[in-house]
DNA sequence: GTAGCTGCAAACTCTTTGCAACTCT
DNA sequence: AGAGTTGCAAAGAGTTTGCAGCTAC
């Protein structure tokens, strides 16, 4: 059983055959898929699922904090599994997502929500960029 | 005339009721409206006018980057005519839009871009959050 | 005069939802 | 058995667009 499917059960999640199938993609994920890529790959494996249950399913790890729903500058979401602390730098010619973390950013953004008089909730930090040809 | 009609006039833009109305509201604000609210102000000018035009003329405006849009977590875009450069702090509470700029952001910014290959194109930086009760 | 702009309504994209049937537990 | 889940199709929200008529230049 996977780790997400370990903790869905425990959330008292009824552990159907889709779920199951969805999960599977999601875990061996490890790019930032769109809905209806995490849907094809499902697909691959259980040709009877509905997107609809991809959408549901996916809404339901988000708000359950199992995954991270993103919407990059693009028209539809993706979605990841990594649960580590990061941010992204989106490669503008093929859409490809790169993570990187930084310290330096953590206390910035800390620092200037505070003397804003505000507490951080939330935030979003992407750089969107093209290769430099060496 | 205002400073965006000048603009759009020199690009070869023709001067209608519609857009001069939609100019007039852009120059007027000085908070980040929605496309929705643009129209409602602009039809308070002119209760002819349609949100088609609101949307074409923003679109144009934003591509001759004569205004930004922004798409917060929000599920809808914002449009501002400030083109000094600086990063928003988004009140959860209320939408209101807080405007900052904080220099070693810069500098942090480019130089992670710069040492993962990349050539920084464009960027989002946003904080949510929710005001302190002192 | 004519290229460009407008209003209207229809179309589009992504996402959500009502419902009846089904399935985990 | 019963609450939760599913597939389907319809509905929603925000945005874009085809078209016929209008208007700035």
């Amino acid at each position: 059983m996977t780790d997400l499917a370990d903790r869905c059960a425990s959330a008292g999640l009824k552990m159907t055959e889709q779920r199951r199938t969805i999960l599977k993609v999601l875990d061996q994920a490890h790019d930032h898929p769109s809905v209806e890529v995490v849907y094809e790959r499902a697909k691959n494996m259980d040709p009877s699922i509905s997107i609809a249950t991809v959408y549901r399913t996916l809404s339901l790890l988000d708000e359950m904090d199992l995954i991270v729903r993103h919407e990059f500058k693009e028209n539809f979401s993706r979605y990841e599994t990594n649960m580590e602390h990061h941010h992204h730098l989106i490669d503008l010619e093929t859409g490809a997502v790169i993570e990187f973390k930084n310290d330096d950013l953590e206390k910035i953004k800390h620092k200037i929500a505070q003397e804003l008089g505000y507490d951080l909730v939330d935030h979003r930090l992407e750089l969107y960029g093209k290769k430099l040809k060496k």
